[in-house]
DNA sequence: CGACTGACAGATATTGAAATCTGTCAGTTG
DNA sequence: CAACTGACAGATTTCAATATCTGTCAGTCG
């Protein structure tokens, strides 16, 4: 009774619940009791045990987003600030997969249900990758006509390193090998590459 | 009882009744009943449901092989080749999706049952993209250290154009743009790419 | 004698009744 | 009066009984 009850407080108790029973158990009673207090509580705020989920996810997202900020620096070719960027975007996604999979499958399902939520993060990152493609392009390192285009290109080839439904492949003792070879035929298809736009010509 | 119960009989019924029941509801018994026979004949031919499935899966997966396999002339560039290649898997895979929704997720769950058919295969498929590599190393069209890897890698950038848990991506209209855009990167990059093998030197 | 049947045991799937959960809201409390 | 409770209706999940399926094999049939 101390304490009012806040949105924050009630964030923290449905990651521990979901993390506890997982996802498929985890209930809003389960939230409340962990609170010590009703369920109907936690209905003044949050609408639904879905909208509840989907703010856990983006909060688990928006951590993503912040620790792959990428830091621009001059003297950094931007080959290799690409290179490092999806090396640890890879090695974030692979160990969260290796050394706590129950909470891996967990976030799995919840991002599974809220599209919307993916989409911005999804976004997001894509938009730190076309910053850093841009910086290529700003120091004559890389070519390329469209500069969107061609971060989500780079997106779309590293899927099988990051994309939850490849993480089974992740565990692979080659993968790492996998993974250099696809950033490195990236890395040199951005050294000269001109996608011909949809609408443009050769 | 005119004719005997063949091994190929079997599999045709085994198709059938996996295309009307779905893979979830389709059983040894149902098969034997579209045959006019008992059960237990159907495992004088396959040793278990399993086994069955997975020969049905065996079949549908050789004739993508098939369908699939480059004719070589010299006429023709080792990038066109490969971008024709990756196109035709590619619509394969969109058409089987939009056009049999239904015959596309009782595949792509007994794709799943069997990972040493799925292995083959995607060997198989590989080794298609690697002889089409070699024909553009040959020419000169295309610089690699290992034409292997590179294959890999090649394989492993499209994945998702042609990865089953990537298929609902396919119905969205800017698909054709996202593939154009990763084949333009990946030819690019074949066009001078030195992948550093994994124990050698820069 | 080789191809097939049909009854069987154990494993798996289905079903429907009972329990639990979600979301609402009139009422309680400080 | 703002924050919370707890009882409630309808939706969803659980669980145990029941039915079906898988895989085997002794026995039938031509």
């Amino acid at each position: 009774m101390a304490e009012a009850l806040t949105a924050e407080a009630i964030l923290a108790a449905t990651e521990e619940v979901l993390r506890r029973y997982g996802p498929a158990k985890a209930t809003v009673v389960d939230v409340a009791k962990a609170l010590g207090v009703s369920h109907g509580s936690v209905y003044r705020h949050f609408a639904t045990k879905a909208a509840l989920r989907e703010a856990v996810t983006r909060r688990w997202l928006d951590a993503i987003h912040e620790e792959m900020e990428p830091e621009f620096d001059r003297e950094v070719p931007a080959s290799r600030m690409l290179g490092d960027w999806l090396q640890k975007l890879f090695d974030r996604k692979r160990r969260s997969h290796t050394e706590d999979l129950e909470l891996f499958t967990t976030f799995r399902t919840l991002v599974g249900e809220s599209s919307a939520v993916v989409e911005y993060h999804l976004g997001h990152l894509v938009g730190q990758l076309e910053r850093i493609i841009q910086a290529g392009v700003d120091t004559r390192e890389f070519v390329t006509d469209d500069v969107g285009r061609t971060a989500q290109a780079v997106w779309d080839a590293t899927q099988v390193f990051h994309h939850p439904a490849h993480a089974q492949e992740w565990g692979n003792p080659h993968i790492q090998d996998a993974f250099d070879a696809v950033v490195s035929l990236v890395v040199a298809g951005l050294r000269y590459n001109r996608i011909p736009s949809a609408t443009g010509d050769a």
